[in-house]
DNA sequence: GGCTCCATGTAAGGAGTTACATGATTCA
DNA sequence: TGAATCATGTAACTCCTTACATGGAGCC
C-alpha cells in the first residue's frame, strides 16, 4: 500500500502470518475471540480488508479443493511479510502514550453527577475491569507457531487492567471520603 | 439522540459543560491540546458533531454581538445536561477492559522481526511512553469550573502510562537476555 | 430432516480524515 | 501592512457498522 495501512489491516496480516493458512472466516473468529474489546470482528470490515490486501499482493488465496464451499486458505506472500514488518516497525511517535479510553473520558465530567451516581459509575467500571481480568487469566491463545509475542502482549494487557483497577480503587476511596 | 451517542459527541458535550460558554473553535483547540492522543481535533468531525447535537436540542448557540466574525458561544441546555449524564452513566459492560492499543497489537507479531528489530521496536515504544509521561507531568488543565474529574482522569492516564513503561522494561529485559 | 456451524460476501448508511475555502481580528 | 490566529464551515473519500443473503458440511 502506498499509504499507511489501518490498524485492522495490519492486524489481519499479523493473524494470517501467525495462524495461517487460515480462512477469512477463521480470521473473523479470531478477532471475535480476542480478549481485547474494540476489535470489529464484523464481516463487513474484515472481508473487504482481506480483499484490499489481496489486491496489493500481500495475501495469497488458494482454494480448498476437497470442499465445495468456496473455502480458501490464506497465507502471506513475501511482499505481505515485508508489509507486516513495515507496519510493525512503523509505530508512530504518538503511539504508546495513552489512547482514548471510554472510562477515563467519562471521568473528566463526573462533576455533573450526584455523588451517588459517581460512586455507581466507578464501581461499575471496576466491575468491568475485574471481569476483564478474569477473562484474561482464563484465556489460552491459539497454538500459533509464534507464542512469544502473544505472551508479551498478554502481559501488557494484564498490567494495563491491573493498573486500572488500582486507579479505580483509589478513586473510590477518594470519593467515599 | 434516539440511538447512542458516539464517544466524540459525548466528549463534546462534556467539554462544553465544563468549559462553556465556549466557541466551536475553542472546542477544537481543547481536543487538540489533550494529552490523550487519538482525539480527532479535526474540524470535519467536530463541527458536524456540534451541528448534530444542536439539532437534538442539547446545545444552545448564541451569537457574539461584539464580533463581526460569525462567533457563537455554546452552552448546554437542560436536555443537553441530561444527555451528558446519560452518556456517562451508560458505560457499556465491555468498557474498562483493555482497549485496542497500537503497541500491544504490534507486539503480538514481533516473532516475524529480527531480534535487533524487536529491541528497536520496544525501545521506541518506551521512548514514546516516556515522552507521554513528561507531557502529562507538565500539563496543566484549563481552569474549568469542575476540577475533580479532570484530576482523577489525569491520575488514570498517568497510572496507565507508568504501567506501560514497567511492562516495556520487563519486555526489554526478557528480549535482551 | 432440521439445526448449528462453516464460509463468503454485499448494500446502505454513518462517522471520521484530509484538505480546502472564506473572512475577521490582533499584534508586531 | 502582513502574518498569525480566531472562527466557521464544506466536499470528497475511506473505512467501519449493521443487517441481510446465500449455500455447503456435520451431527443428532
Amino acid at each position: 500500500m502506498g499509504d499507511r495501512m489501518t490498524e485492522l489491516e495490519g492486524a489481519v496480516l499479523g493473524v494470517i502470518w501467525s495462524l495461517g493458512p487460515i480462512t477469512a472466516y477463521g480470521v473473523v473468529q479470531r478477532f471475535a475471540a480476542s480478549t481485547t474489546r474494540g476489535w470489529s470482528s464484523s464481516t463487513g470490515a474484515i472481508y473487504p480488508a482481506i480483499k484490499r490486501l489481496t489486491r496489493e499482493g500481500f495475501i495469497e488465496s488458494t482454494p480448498e479443493l476437497e470442499d465445495r464451499r468456496s473455502t480458501r486458505r490464506l497465507t502471506l506472500t513475501e511482499a505481505g511479510k515485508t508489509a507486516l514488518r513495515d507496519w510493525i516497525m512503523g509505530l508512530e511517535d504518538w503511539m504508546g502514550g495513552s489512547a482514548v479510553d471510554p472510562v477515563r473520558t467519562r471521568m473528566n465530567y463526573i462533576g455533573i453527577l450526584s455523588r451517588a451516581q459517581q460512586l455507581a459509575l466507578v464501581e461499575k467500571a471496576r466491575g468491568n475491569a475485574r471481569r476483564a481480568l478474569d477473562e484474561i487469566a482464563n484465556f489460552e491463545p491459539d497454538p500459533g507457531h509464534h507464542r512469544e509475542g502473544v505472551a508479551i502482549a498478554a502481559r501488557g494487557v494484564q498490567a494495563d487492567v491491573e493498573a486500572r483497577i488500582r486507579w479505580l480503587d483509589q478513586t473510590l476511596a477518594l470519593l467515599e471520603r
